[in-house]
DNA sequence: AATAATATTAACCGGTCCGGTCAATGAAGG
DNA sequence: CCTTCATTGACCGGACCGGTTAATATTATT
């Protein structure tokens, strides 16, 4: 791609990013015509070949931005400092609403990157690592002490229950390009302080 | 459509609606050709075109026939005949992967189809009672007895916990295709009994 | 075996769309 | 007025797409 593309006043950049985010997550990567992007971003065809060398450039930009995107709110949400888990999936939850205020359609567009398999831009999205997946609530039971839970509870199960209500949470919120963000991170902190009282001993 | 399509072989059918539900849930209705349909079912375009009189045809089959699948579905499950609300919503999720079984493609077809806008099928995708609400858990909380539960338990949470819950299942199941539906019955079963520990007085 | 009826397809058509190029235009600054 | 750089409209060759039709394969009937 090319380099003036960041002298671009940013929300001009950001205009354009989105209107990708848009299209290519609306169908796949050979039914999206660049034509399409380019009228969502309220530009010429013309200019954004100017950009970005062709299709694949410019797809591959975006897949590349999603991972910069998402490290950077999770960072910024200090997600893995919080001190226990509860806070932890709540300022994930924070981080990646965040993010879907500023680029509504990351989530899905990262969704159907990732599983992408024109044999055209296949295999350079496996070998980026995949955005997708710190996306996700991290799926696995991290360590915890089991004296600080109720007595005989399965910490895996409760894992397990947590982390498929996000999930289904961020899904959606993904689905419908509508709905108040900031309720449902409100929404969200009830249901974690729920747990909360359900799981602490 | 032509009636003709009811007398082939059963599995041929299934293969055709399967074709539909893969092929259209990929892409937006413009952008799904019928020749790729045919492809996938493993017929000619023209026999395509011979059962329904065109693409707008074939797509609405589609879409009666995912409400179709899914009622009968939630009809044989009982769903709504289950004594407890626990049995209900492990009901209805055997109910939705045993579909999902059968037809892998009609969850993501049903959302695609639901948030279609093209005006050559809009109206008519709205005038048909939505398949896809029927899909889903219920979002309304069910009238509940507070004797049954736990004491000071907010049954409203609870029961967001465990719809969202849902709703991340079902998700999970149909963004892979080779996830092993069975297994993910069992383990749902599990949360479901991990839940009755936790919330039944 | 010949014929009729039915199922299925290959070949084709007009029109549209699409990725990409390039010469031309507009805007800003000196 | 001239230069520089941002931006665009017009264009091109080729692929694709919905739909038709005439021909072929398959099955059933006599």
């Amino acid at each position: 791609m090319n380099d003036k593309f960041y002298s671009l006043p940013n929300e001009k950049q950001k205009r354009i990013i989105n209107a990708g985010f848009r299209v290519f997550s609306r169908n796949s990567y050979k039914k999206s015509p660049v034509q399409e992007i380019a009228d969502e971003a309220g530009i010429s065809k013309s200019l954004l070949f100017f950009y970005f060398r062709n299709k694949k450039d410019l797809y591959l930009f975006l897949w590349k931005k999603v991972e910069e995107i998402t490290m950077k709110a999770l960072m910024d949400a200090k997600c893995y400092e919080a001190g226990d888990i509860f806070e932890m999936m709540y300022r994930g939850l924070v981080a990646k609403a965040g993010m879907m205020k500023t680029y509504p359609d990351i989530t899905n567009f990262s969704v159907k990157a990732y599983y992408e398999d024109d044999p055209e831009v296949r295999d350079d999205i496996r070998a980026v690592v995949a955005p997708y997946t710190s996306l996700k609530t991290n799926k696995t039971l991290p360590p915890l002490n089991p004296k600080d839970f109720k007595e005989g509870l399965d910490l895996e199960l409760m894992y397990k229950d947590m982390y498929l209500a996000s999930e289904g949470y961020i899904w959606q919120m993904s689905q419908t390009g509508k709905i108040d963000v900031d309720k449902m991170i409100e929404d969200y902190r009830k249901l974690i302080e729920f747990w909360k009282g359900l799981y602490l001993r």
